[in-house]
DNA sequence: CCAAATAAGATTATTTATATCCTATTTAGT
DNA sequence: ACTAAATAGGATATAAATAATCTTATTTGG
């Protein structure tokens, strides 16, 4: 239950990875994909959502590349899995606003709220700088 | 992410159900289902798998139905949901050995094993009495 | 024997996950 | 300007998991 899926675990291997080179150096995506070992065709649609959101930035055309959008200590693994696997969520109550109609009076529904908050904070308290391992 | 299925979601509304009925009290699958709102042939599902490890017992031929396996105060949140969901496993990599090739020197599985074990303790920690409202 | 009820296996439909393909665009260097 | 290198983005394909239903069998009380 509750499992990250290949996207969200090459997502993190693909930035962790980012977190380890040296500042400002671009790295070929074709560099990273290989080094982390998934597969290039999906990494890139993976920094291609980083890139919007400014986690990474890119660089096109020939000596293109990506680099860290910020630097390591300032990015959470909660904003990289959220990033591609969406808000962190043990159930569908904990969404947002009327996802259940059950909500108002249920006792299961507190235990998600504290799920949610336990992991969010796990998740919050680690950057890529500890990830890195420098 | 990591979102509960249907089907531990109406596993947990079933049972809770049971929990809040008068112990010893034959219910009736159909009576489960509607007063859940879960689509019947689905709960027999469920509960047949609640059957086989002692969760519930159940009853057939006429007059038969469903029981909690146990007093509600000792079956906890956790049981039910690995019941149908499997382990709590927020990665591959900690559900058991060899499942990742770089977990030796991994710097983000020892992340996944602190929120396995905060989900699992939260849930643990939740009993169908608790839930029961009584 | 009959009707009520769960058990169990098979099957189906839908959705999500996991990619890959193709074309477009950008850029550095010549 | 031209070319090769590189990411961007849309479309498509395949596989797996989820969600549910169908069918048949078995059990039980009356
Ligand atoms: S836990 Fe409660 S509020 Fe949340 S989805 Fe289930 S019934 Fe609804
Ligand atoms: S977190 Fe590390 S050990 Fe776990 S699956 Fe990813 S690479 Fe492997």
């Amino acid at each position: 239950m509750m499992e990250l899926t290949r996207k969200g675990e090459y997502a993190i291997r693909g930035i962790v990875y980012l977190a380890t080179q040296p500042a400002e150096q671009v790295c070929l995506l074709s560099d990273i994909a290989s080094a982390v070992d998934v597969p290039q065709t999906f990494l890139a649609k993976i920094f291609q959502q980083f890139s919007k959101i400014g986690l990474v930035r890119s660089y096109r055309g020939t000596g293109g590349g990506f680099v860290l959008g910020r630097s390591p200590d300032k990015i959470t693994l909660l904003e990289v899995v959220e990033a591609v696997e969406g808000p962190i969520a043990p159930n569908r109550c904990v969404t947002g606003e009327g996802e259940c109609s059950r909500d108002a009076d249920c006792t299961v529904h507190p235990v998600w709220v504290s799920v949610q908050n336990q992991v969010r904070d796990i998740l919050a308290r680690v950057t890529l700088l500890d990830l890195s391992g420098r």
